[in-house]
DNA sequence: TATGAATGAGATTTCATTCAT
DNA sequence: CATGAATGAAATCTCATTCAT
C-alpha cells in the first residue's frame, strides 16, 4: 500500500523530469521546476531520488530498458524471415519508440555530444549504455545479414553507423516537429540501405 | 590601422571561445576562460561582443560562411560531371571541413537538439542557418541528379535528410576520436547512398 | 505499566542521542541518526521530546544529576578528614564519572564556549548549571579549607578555577585519547594545587 | 594602489568574519552575514577566499603568528631572567593578548573540542597547529625550568597540561565577561603554578 | 579603450519538524 | 501512539555582466 504511493510518486517525479528536460534541455532542466510539475516539494524530490544526476540516470535506464526490450521483441517476432525484414522490423519498433518517447531521444540524441559528464556523472553511463545497447543490435543484425548473403560484407560495422545516422536523421527530423516520421519514409530509409549495402 | 588591430582582437577572442567550446561544451564554457585564453580581460571582450551569445554567434556565422564557400567551390570545380561526381566532391569537402574545424561541428551537433535558445538566442539563429544552408546544398544536387537522371525522383528532401544523416554519423564517429574519418568510408558511404536512392 | 515503557523508551531515546552527540558534534548531531539509533521513528521521538533542544537539555539534566550526585557522595564520604583529602575524593569522582560518560563533558566542554544558545536554548540552561553546580561544590570545598586553616585564604573563587581549569585540561588530554587520565596524574594535578594554593 | 586596495577589502571581510565568528559561534557564521558586515557583495567575498573555511583559515593563521610571535618576544625580552620570570612574561603576553583579540581565543576554546574537521577542513590544521603552538612555548619553558633547577622534573608534559589548563580557565572566566582577567590573577596563577610544581 | 573586481540573482542540496495514516 | 514521508526555509557557492579607474 505504502508501496504502492511510493511508486505513483516515484513516477510522477520521473514523468515530470520527463517532461521538463524536454522542453529546457539538459542544462536548464531545474530541479525545483521539476518538482513544482511533479506537485511535490524540493524535499520530497530529494526523498526519491539522491540527485539531479539520480533523477536523469534513472529516466535513461527505465527508457533504454523499454527501447531494447522493444526492439528485441520486433526482431524476435520476425525470427526467421529475411534479414531484410528483420532489420525493416527492428527501424520500424524504433521509430515507434519514438513517437512515445520523444524525450528520451531528445536527451539521447543531445547528450551524445555534449558534455554531461561534469553534470551528470551517472547519467552519462547510462546514455553511452544506450546508445551501445542500440548499435550493438543493427550491427549484430547487419553482421547476420552479411551471413545469410543479403548484405555486402566487410563493412559491418560502418554500415551500422549509417544506418544508425539515417534512422537519427529521420528521427531529428520528427523531433523537430517539422515533419513527424511517416511509415512510408522509415521504409524507403530501410530499403535505401539495403539496395546500396546489399549485394 | 586601428581597424587593423581591432579585426585581430576580434579574431583572437573568437579562435579562444572556437577552443573553450570545444573543449568544454556550449553550456560549462564560461566567459572568463573564453578572456583568458584570449589574452585580453573580461571586458576587453564585452566590448568586442554584446554578450556570450554573440560570441558563439559570430562564430558559427564565420565557420559556416567557411564551411558553404568551401562546398560551393567544390561543386563548382567538379561542374559538369556526373551529380555522383559532384556529390562526392561535396561530402568529401565537407569532411575536409571537418577535419579543419572540429569544434564547429562539435557546436553544431550538440547544438542540433539541445535547448540553446534561453542561453543563446542569437546563435540559435545561427546554428539553424548553417543547417539550413548545409542541406539546402545537398538536396540541391539531388534535385538535379534526379532530373539528369542519375537519381530515382520524388525524394529529394527525404534524401537529403538521409546523406546528411549518414554524413553526420561519420563526423560523429571521427568527433568521438575512436575513429578518425577514412577516405575510403566517406566514399563507401556515397556509394551505398547512390546505389540505394539511384535508379 | 504504560510508565514503564514509556520511561525505557525515553532512556533508549536519550543514550542514543548521547552516542551521536558524542561521534558527531553538537552541530552534526542529527535526529534521524538518533532516531535510528534509538530504534524508533522520528515521529516516535518527537512525541517524547519537544525538539532536539529538549533531547539534550534532558541529557544534561541526567547527567548533572549523576554527576553532583556522584560528587556529593564521595565528599560525603571523606567527610570529617582533612580538605586536603575531600578534594582528592571530589577529583578523582569527577574522573571516574569522566571515564563513564565521556559524552557529558565533551558536550560540555564544546558548549563551553560555543553559541549554542539560538539552537539549543534550554539545553544552554542545564549547560551552565551543570558547570554551576560543579564549581560550586569545589569552591565550597576550598572555602572550607581555608577555615581549617589549610588552603590560604582570599582567593576562593579564583582558586575554584584554577583547579577546575587544569580539571578541564587533564579530561581534554584524556578525550582526544591522546592519553586516559591515569591515577597518578590526577593525585599529582591535586598535590600541585595544594602545595601552590597551601599555606 | 590596487595592491592596496585590495589588502584593505580582504581585511574588512577578515574583520567582519572575525566578528561574526565571535558573535555567533563557528557554526552559526553565514557567508551572508559577514559579507553584508564587510560591505561586500557575497560574490566579492569568493573572489578573496576560496570558500568559508578559506575564511576562517586565514583569520586563524594570521592571529596564530600574532600570537606566537608576541609570545616569543615577551620571552626573549626576559632572556637571561629566572624561569618563573620568563614563564610570568610568557602568560602575561598571553592574556595581554586576549584581550585584544577575543575571537580568536574564542574560536580556539570553542574548536577545540567541538567537531570541525567536517565544515572547515583547513581551518581544522590551522586550529591544531594553533594549539600546538602554544603549548610548545610552555612546555620548552618548563623543561628549561627542570635544567635550572627551578621545577621539580619528570613532569614536564603534564604540568604544561596544568599551567595551560588554569591559564585557559582564566581566559574563559575573562571571555564570558563576568570577570575580565585582572593582573593580580595572572600572577597568582603562575604563582600557584610554581609553588606548586617547583622544587 | 583596456582592465578586472564587484555584483547578486539563482541553482542545488540538507534537515528539523509536522501530520496523515 | 508509532510511523516515516512531505515539507520548504535556509545555506553555500557560481558566473555573466557592469563599470569605475
Amino acid at each position: 500500500m505504502r508501496e504502492r504511493v511510493r511508486r505513483e510518486i516515484t513516477s510522477s517525479i520521473a514523468v515530470a523530469a520527463e517532461e521538463v528536460f524536454a522542453a529546457e534541455g539538459l542544462h536548464a532542466a531545474h530541479v525545483e521546476q521539476i518538482a513544482r510539475k511533479a506537485g511535490v516539494a524540493v524535499g520530497t524530490l530529494y526523498n526519491y531520488f539522491k540527485d539531479r544526476d539520480a533523477i536523469l540516470a534513472a529516466l535513461l535506464r527505465t527508457r533504454r530498458e523499454g527501447l531494447l526490450a522493444r526492439l528485441d521483441g520486433a526482431v524476435k517476432a520476425a525470427h526467421g524471415r529475411p534479414i531484410r525484414e528483420q532489420l525493416h522490423a527492428l527501424v520500424r519498433a524504433k521509430v515507434e519508440f519514438l513517437k512515445e518517447h520523444r524525450t528520451f531521444f531528445r536527451i539521447l540524441f543531445e547528450g551524445e555530444l555534449s558534455r554531461m559528464k561534469a553534470t551528470y556523472p551517472t547519467a552519462t553511463e547510462e546514455h553511452a549504455e544506450s546508445l551501445r545497447g542500440f548499435f550493438e543490435r543493427v550491427e549484430g543484425l547487419i553482421r547476420r545479414g552479411v551471413k545469410s548473403g543479403e548484405l555486402s560484407g566487410g563493412h559491418a560495422e560502418l554500415d551500422a553507423w549509417l544506418l544508425g545516422g539515417m534512422l537519427r536523421s529521420l528521427s531529428v527530423r520528427d523531433l523537430r516537429a517539422d515533419r513527424p516520421c511517416e511509415r512510408k519514409d522509415v521504409d524507403r530509409m530501410v530499403d535505401v540501405f539495403l539496395k546500396g549495402a546489399g549485394i
